[in-house]
DNA sequence: TATGAATGAGGTTTCATTCAT
DNA sequence: TATGAATGAAACCTCATTCAT
């Protein structure tokens, strides 16, 4: 069944509506807000303006919901960040600029920001799920920046150095400000952590390791 | 199998002292595993070799039990990196050096590198937990590391930077392998992430980053 | 046997309406029979022919589907004894005898003739709820023969006699007979307590005290 | 072992000490405060001043216990009213008069004035233990109420009346009066209920009831 | 499709009872 | 005798899931 359709549907989306995605965003958030077993699936409805029932027609279970959760956020993102590095005219330290903003424009200022915290906490629970999350999101995410990386350094705009450990510098930052946003942010006052002013930061601390001495 | 030591075990023991200790490792295990929610009151007793009555006559509920888990971890590690940095003899490169050994030896490699991760998946439900968490822990651990640094720029070791910006360049690594532990390590090869080379590595760079021009 | 009804008994069955009523009647039957705290919820909703969730359904817990059920109980026979007194147009004394009447058809032989002995267990452990019906019903029910004793002496039918212990008298019996009735009647033998003639006994006492010299 | 003292031992009491004195106190006051399932042991024996393991040492379970309480209390002071009724000279209404006042000094003011309330409240959960209540106490306190009217009666100091209904009417203001004291008397005013003016007025009703035309 | 009443397994918590000391 | 730590059955209550409407 369904066969018109099954090609060019983007791979981790289970549906085709928008009833789901509604619900969808209500799971998110509460799943981000209370973790996964404190959420209780009568909450998501509510929130999604459904009732209990519904959230049965769309996905199997608690943990089918969940996973769909996880991937249908932020495969898209990376999709596009990827074209970004792949036509990069530029500088490549405006490459990593780049790829920071549009990091935060779209996960880090958005509901996706919670992702990293959720998935972080239910990575034993879904082992399944955790090897997706970090093949999918984790590592081509970090290929992202090894890419620029690379391509600096082929350029003679770096000095070479670890891929990898220039990588984790670079993300680090990024995926701290998104679990502690939603961890500990309420009990710092909100002045206690600007993120572009912290990842501006970062980038010069890096880019000052690459240059060439 | 066993057969010499099945028959005398006693059913009841009393060992009044030990017991707390026992059932907070246990549940600080079980809860790292699978979250505060997910874990079972009749699995921590079990763990700790305990009934599940037990539990209830060291902690009022499972919410008591896992405040105790939190408090009962860190501040120890804490005040003992304290009075290190205090009386430090050396240079502060050494020294920076010296609490990232520390850290290793006393909370990255013990149990009590779970309580990160725990935490951050729990702040949300426990405010008050997470208000002493982010005081007694985050920040009186940062303040370790800013110590150390506004040392090194007095003395004329390090040139001056910003100390807030600095401490989250040195922290971030500690608290992202904790996390990453409990999370995707299992999914990556194990020899993805040697947790000394990267400390060094990230050491390197923020040294570099210190270093007078 | 039964095999003709068996096989086609749903096991869903939805009466929105019914369920609090026969939740309240099966609750104040165990209520009256264990006493509260030897009730088990799973025996009042097997008893109303439900499941232990469908109970909380209707009512938050225990203690609310206790006091719903004395609340449910007693009001509405007395509102309709009320308006027996404003209107009845005969004899004060028949007016006694109405209301004795009265109160052995709409409580004293129906299951409310448990709620006596089952709010007097449980007072202490409700306090409020004591005060609520201490004043909807005791109070309220006596005020009953209060007024029509009242009215007696004002058609000058009685002597003037001490209200309150009258209405004392009057009413001693058939609390009594409730709560015998739901502790040591099956320790008599039944002709050990023939109600219509003991009430009719004190009734006349009662008359005869009141009767002008 | 103590064979010189068994003989005259009370009937209903199983121990000797003075120790289970103290927890059979104990108990009837938590047991009528509470109830008999509400009650904990260990509040029993904190109560008495003693762990929780001393009460297993004098009381088989809490079933046994209760059933002590029960059994010790009321028993004694029905022997001494018999005596009292066997060998009373004076008048058949003094007699009368003489009964009220003895159960309102070794019951209705003391702590056995909770054990109707407690009785009434279990029976049905114990039924030998009502059995033995009705028969011990109820019928023969009822007894003693007979034998002074049957006296009066003989006598010709009374006419004559039905005996049981006028034992009732005698008896009914002592038991709601200790009922009450243990359910209801918190939510009236204390003023509400003067024991003594209450008792002297339905005496006077009954004798008035009694006195030959 | 959509609802929400109904279910019942499973969790937390209590407490009568046991037993090593 | 006396203690109180330990036990585990059983209670209350929740909530993922089902199904009649």
């Amino acid at each position: 069944m369904d066969a018109t359709q099954t090609k060019n549907e983007p791979r981790f989306e289970r549906r085709k509506d928008a009833r789901p995605g509604e619900i969808l965003d209500a799971a998110l958030e509460l799943f981000v807000e209370k973790g996964f077993a404190a959420t209780r699936l009568e909450d998501v409805a509510q929130r999604a303006g459904v009732s209990k029932g519904t959230v049965y027609l769309y996905f199997d279970s608690k943990d089918d919901l969940f996973k769909s959760v996880i991937r249908s956020g932020m495969v898209r993102a990376i999709e596009e960040a990827e074209q970004l590095v792949a036509a990069y005219p530029g500088s490549s330290a405006d490459l990593l600029r780049e790829l920071y903003t549009a990091w935060w424009q779209t996960i880090g200022s958005t509901k996706l920001a919670g992702i990293p915290k959720l998935m972080i906490s239910e990575a034993q629970n879904f082992p399944e799920l955790a090897r997706f999350y970090y093949e999918e999101v984790i590592q081509r995410g970090s290929r992202l920046f090894a890419r620029a990386l690379e391509r600096g350094i082929e350029r003679g705009e770096f000095r070479p150095v670890n891929i990898d450990y220039a990588v984790r510098a670079l993300v680090a930052p990024l995926i701290m400000r998104a679990i502690l946003e939603h961890s500990f942010l309420p009990c710092a006052g909100p002045e206690d952590f600007d993120a572009p002013a912290y990842f501006e930061h970062t980038l010069g601390l890096v880019l000052d390791g690459l240059r060439k001495r």
